[in-house]
DNA sequence: ACCGTACTACGAGAATCATCAAAGTTCGAT
DNA sequence: ATCGAACTTTGATGATTCTCGTAGTACGGT
């Protein structure tokens, strides 16, 4: 068993800071991460009551995946989106604990 | 003595964590920030071999300012412009180091 | 087989952004 | 007082991005 994402997703030494840090820069971006850091066994996003359309978050959660903040993987017809804090720690070490540390 | 700065910069509370981010997203700007981690005393950003013109530096020093990343103090014809480490770290332990911990 | 839910793909519009050149300002030095 | 260096301001351009609606796909349940 090599792959059960469906999803692509960078592998951990393919991420950069670049792209995660833009990722992190959009307001909405940021809440999804902060509701995904209350829930380590991961959730739909489309559950989070975000206030944009379900073709925005699409993209907002595909940015995220594409820069390495978040895994999604496929539910029945939800897909299921968690943090990748081990990968993001060990690349970045403080950095999501520092940006979660802010002020709502 | 209530203001030795020529410049307008966001008091510790005023500085919100998706400026910071986006101002930290940019190429140039990241390499910005990296050298001026190096010299706690400030430097004159226009001594950097950036690779782009002043107006554009210009540009990207005054979206770091205003982040509240970094503080800029005029010195001649020049302005100096130095990492405001105590304030993110206090609002954010952790971020800087991660972003700075980051392979280049 | 059909329906509803969850999500994606596509295309478009508005806004933001990075970049530059040209012209202007400020300051120190001659 | 003049000059040059360092920087800013303005205006423009092209690229990116955030947003949406519409149409489409995939899956589970009836």
């Amino acid at each position: 068993m090599v792959a059960m994402q469906a999803l692509p997703h960078p592998e951990r030494d393919e991420i950069r800071i670049e792209a995660v840090l833009h990722a992190l820069a959009d307001p909405v971006r940021l809440r999804i991460v902060r509701e995904l850091a209350l829930r380590p066994d991961g959730v739909s996003c489309g559950l989070m009551d975000l206030g944009i359309s379900a073709s925005t978050l699409t993209h907002h959660v595909r940015t995220l995946r594409e820069a390495g903040v978040v895994f999604v993987t496929p539910r029945g017809t939800s897909r299921i989106s968690s943090l990748r804090r081990e990968d993001l720690d060990a690349l970045y070490p403080g950095l999501l604990n520092g940006v979660l540390a802010a002020p709502r």
